[in-house]
DNA sequence: ATCTGTAATGTTATAATATAACACTTTGCG
DNA sequence: CGCAAAGTGTTATATTATAACATTACAGAT
């Protein structure tokens, strides 16, 4: 097919300016590797909800990509998004921005993240998915001592990217 | 005046076994404190939301603070708990969980917090919240490296707490 | 190729959460 | 008091999400 890159998966950092149809076609090839992999049907509702998904670094809520399904052919209703959705959350494929009511691709689907955080820029709306095993550690450290046991975690960081702030959409 | 308290704001563990009219004796006492301090108003409505919040250590959603309401006289519309909310979330003296769309006390509404992060247990849906310099510190690196600028961030952390651990309600 | 059970999707209705817009009331202050 | 600002009431509606049940598509067995 195409040229085989070096590096597995080495996410380019969705701030700055870089070959976006790259992305898609990798989280795509990904997705389908992974679903043939675990006995996943990635069906065509649920492979269309996952391009739309990607077709930008924004977080997209469940009923813009409801509209966009919409002009796309006959607009389903809510239950067919959700349920693709749910799909691809479980299959870790997407993750939802509990602050935005809103999902994004995730960008290593292979590996069972031990926690992804986000960064959100508030001027133009793109979530950043980051890993960062210092912070992992010092989330299972803070659970340890409180003897709790962690299922899941969720870091949303909010603020202004590098390029918001050079171009001063910020305020 | 340094010092002369013992330790002013110790927060007891809100999975163990406390006295939890202590909890919001102090909770309703350091808000009317801050309020006063910074000329907010704590009316009526604002400080018996505050107190249905305080009622315990589970959050609790807005519709729920709007059937308690209901309960003691006139069940107002959705407007006036979510000004309240507001009010208080502005104030620093209530936080949002977003995993829940519910909200909880903010256990030491003077300090301006970094960051406070939340241990959710999933089984009794109590929720503590945590302070973590070293957390806080990481969180601070990660958006340097990326030039990130913060302006909010929330960690929700989802598990099962200590006491639900042992009594089995855990699965 | 047909059957068959499960998984997926369609469909309708409704639940749960949150806000817009405008009217009215309270409060603090000169 | 009289005024302006802040707070609350009221009505309507927006936004996000799910329940319940009918129908269809698909993979494996015969
Ligand atoms: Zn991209
Ligand atoms: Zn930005
Ligand atoms: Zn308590
Ligand atoms: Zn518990």
């Amino acid at each position: 097919m195409r040229t085989v890159t070096p590096m597995p998966k080495l996410a380019s950092n969705p701030f700055k300016k870089h070959q976006h149809s790259q992305c898609i076609r990798d989280a795509l090839h990904s997705a389908e590797g992974l679903c043939k992999k675990n006995g996943f049907r990635l069906s065509n509702v649920r492979k269309r909800v996952l391009e739309l998904i990607w077709e930008s670094h924004q977080a997209l809520g469940a009923y813009a990509i409801l509209e966009q399904l919409g002009k796309e052919g006959v607009k389903p209703a809510p239950p067919t998004v959700y349920r693709a959705l749910d799909f691809l959350l479980e299959a870790g494929l997407v993750h939802r921005i509990n602050s935005l009511n809103a999902y994004i691709g995730c960008n290593h689907p292979k590996d069972s993240h031990h926690g992804s955080y986000f960064l959100i820029c508030q001027h133009c709306h793109i979530v950043a998915e980051i890993h960062d095993k210092r912070i992992d550690e010092e989330v299972a450290s803070l659970a340890e001592r409180e003897r709790f046991s962690i299922s899941e975690r969720a870091l949303e960081i909010s603020g202004t990217c590098q390029h918001c702030q050079e171009t001063q959409h910020a305020r």
